[in-house]
DNA sequence: AACTATTTATAAGA
DNA sequence: TTCTTATAAATAGTT
């Protein structure tokens, strides 16, 4: 644009890139400031050099024009519902994860006072399933574990036995609710978890295979 | 700037204002497109004229640069932050719901593969607990209903009586763990959410306050 | 950063 | 709006 005219199209030189960059740079800001104070134009201007840094102005203040944009965009589904999406799917999530929380304290048997009968019988049916479950997996884990034992050989098997018979005096209770059919590693009052690791063990091969009463 | 040199300030005639503001407002745009590309620059520019009316340039994409903008803000307290804070608790809320949505379905007896012996074990315990209050919970609401029926009158109370007597024959397993000292609804075998409305608010009246054996 | 020959932008008028 | 044109401004290449 003086002594010789230039093609646009990046320049290659990166002294010669950066020079002008800093006097193009400021004569396109001060056209701005001009148009915007002539024409009572409200407008921004954000420029990055190649380098990185900022160079911004405003005639009003940055986010309020960004605002404006975003509000009247000609792309409503593209500069504007991005942001509120955003916000959308942290309010969903964020809904997702107290809907969550409460069931999780209601299984727990927290918060029930809000639940009417039939919630509370759902919510009963719902966790003896899945107590069912998570019994029939561990039963089925301990299983494995005195399978695998017992192909080690026949002195591990033995140290069982002698745990099984030492524990034999705490099986009371547990005994006369097997007589009613009645598996108790499903009424829980008598719980595995209250027994020792090992007693644990051996004690489950007596109820392995109920989970739930046959008879019904 | 040519016939005459003008002074920088607001013109006040409005057809010389709008004039004016077209041909400088493309001059502007030509100038930023020449400089992002000239300079490798990224860049936008927003502006509105005095009608409302918006123009806007972006070398990439507004959302793009408008973000770099708010990222790298000369007040990084006030429009750096937010936007880091906000992914960081996205973030955070995800996991927060990954891990709920997990315990949910462990704690209805699904995805139990992962799991070890000692965490099964704390698992049931958990359930159980929760089986325990859940059932407390709903014999006591069903406890408060029929009370509440039979001070609104003896006629209530006897249609109950009645629907208790049809419902007879269909308790023949419940009355035999019953005599085991264990509560159906614990077992849940029997569960009372099979049976009719009637028929279960006046069944109940069987187990109240026996929510767990007396003998434990 | 300063210079300056040219190119560009544009104010006023048509 | 667009075109024209005289002139102000911007700026590429040089120093």
């Amino acid at each position: 644009m003086t002594r010789q005219k230039i093609e646009i199209k990046k320049i290659d030189n990166i002294t010669a890139r950066q020079v002008t960059f800093s006097k193009r740079r400021r004569g396109l800001f001060k056209k701005a400031q001009e148009l915007s104070t002539l024409c009572d134009a409200e407008m921004a201007l954000i420029v990055f050099s190649s380098t990185g840094k900022l160079y911004d102005y405003s005639s009003s203040s940055m986010q309020k024009v960004i605002e404006r944009h975003n509000f009247q965009s000609e792309h409503p589904a593209k500069s504007s519902q991005p942001s509120l999406d955003e916000l959308e799917r942290y309010a969903s999530l964020s809904k997702e994860l107290a809907e969550k929380t409460t069931e999780i304290r209601q299984m727990k048997g927290e918060k029930l006072e809000d639940l009417g009968l039939d919630e509370l019988k759902r919510l009963e049916k719902l966790v003896e399933a899945g107590l069912g479950r998570v019994i029939e997996t561990k039963d089925d884990r301990i299983l494995k574990e005195i399978n695998s034992l017992k192909r080690k050989g026949v002195q591990l098997l033995e140290d069982n036995q002698h745990l099984k018979q030492m524990a034999g005096t705490r099986r009371v209770q547990t005994d006369i609710i097997d007589q009613g059919q009645s598996s108790d590693s499903i009424t829980g009052i008598c719980s595995s978890a209250d027994l020792p690791e090992d007693f644990d063990s051996s004690d489950t091969t007596l109820k392995l295979g109920l989970p739930f009463p046959e008879s019904s």
